[in-house]
DNA sequence: CTTATAGTTTAGAATGATTATAAACTATTA
DNA sequence: TAATAGTTTATAATCATTCTAAACTATAAG
């Protein structure tokens, strides 16, 4: 029997073995900080290269952060979140999902997929199929200025 | 009175002295191909550049380019859209409108506000104020992968 | 008209994010 | 245990964007 600890690394490594990766000690830290735990999370890889020294776990290069995340993300483990400016943000949460955007502290909150709806979708162009539908809203604090970037 | 072109420079002129720009050689041609023409459209910098080359009217820097086209968004005469990946969009149409993106071509499709609308938007967070709306619909033909850029 | 000045343009340098490279390293398989 | 295929890493390369400072120009005042 596996303690809790066990268990979600082995859980990593089947996760890793299921993307055609092998389970090697900077993409297990990898997976670490961002599988196991309770709630999903939104990072750019910059943040998450903090918290994995933070968590002095391994030192990780940028060239494999980049690598890894790329393809969990091909291969659905993380999904990319569209922002005007900034740099590029990563959802731990896969279900499908919206985000307001708070311009103030440039921070992505989740918006529950069953709790929206959109009315009266136009027809899709022909001979095309939807892959993806992204609502961002972003918001803001009254008296600040709207951010345009 | 004004014959077509030159009320449509008038009004560039306008459009830019309200701004607090002056109207220069460069900042007119650069007006000329995003604001006289009947329909709206999408454009990347790299994209602007190279219509104004064609088109002969002057030959303008990109730094101008990046000058021009930062300044016009933040007067509210042009509008970024969101997209993963890829290079910056901005948008002629500055009526608050949504997207089709066609992964196979690249190109962005208008959706008119009028035509949709969004369900149980769930409470903003506490304090902040909606600044905008933004609706990304990835399209692609059905027999082509999902792009995840 | 000039001229002075404040604003503008530009090439090229600087920056920052991301990707490519190739040598050193490591997990896996035979 | 060795061979090999895959991985990591530092560093270079690339790409979009912003910065810089010198040359240029629109505007306003004389």
């Amino acid at each position: 029997m596996l303690n809790r600890a066990q268990n979600l690394k082995f859980k990593n490594t089947e996760k890793l073995r299921i993307s055609g990766l092998r389970p090697t000690k900077q993409r297990l830290a990898i997976c670490k900080v961002l599988f196991d735990r309770k709630e999903t999370f939104h990072f750019t890889i910059e943040e998450l290269q903090k918290i994995i020294k933070k968590e002095g776990i391994k030192n990780v290069s940028l060239a494999t952060l980049y690598n890894t995340v790329n393809s969990f993300k091909e291969k659905g483990y993380l999904r990319e979140i569209s922002l005007k400016g900034n740099s590029t943000f990563f959802d731990t949460n896969i279900k499908k999902h919206h985000h307001f955007f708070d311009e103030n502290t440039s921070k992505l909150i989740d918006i529950k997929n069953e709790n929206i709806s959109i009315n009266n979708l136009p027809k899709v162009p022909a001979g095309k199929k939807i892959k993806d539908v992204e609502i961002t809203i972003r918001v803001a604090t009254n008296n600040q200025k709207q951010k345009n970037n």
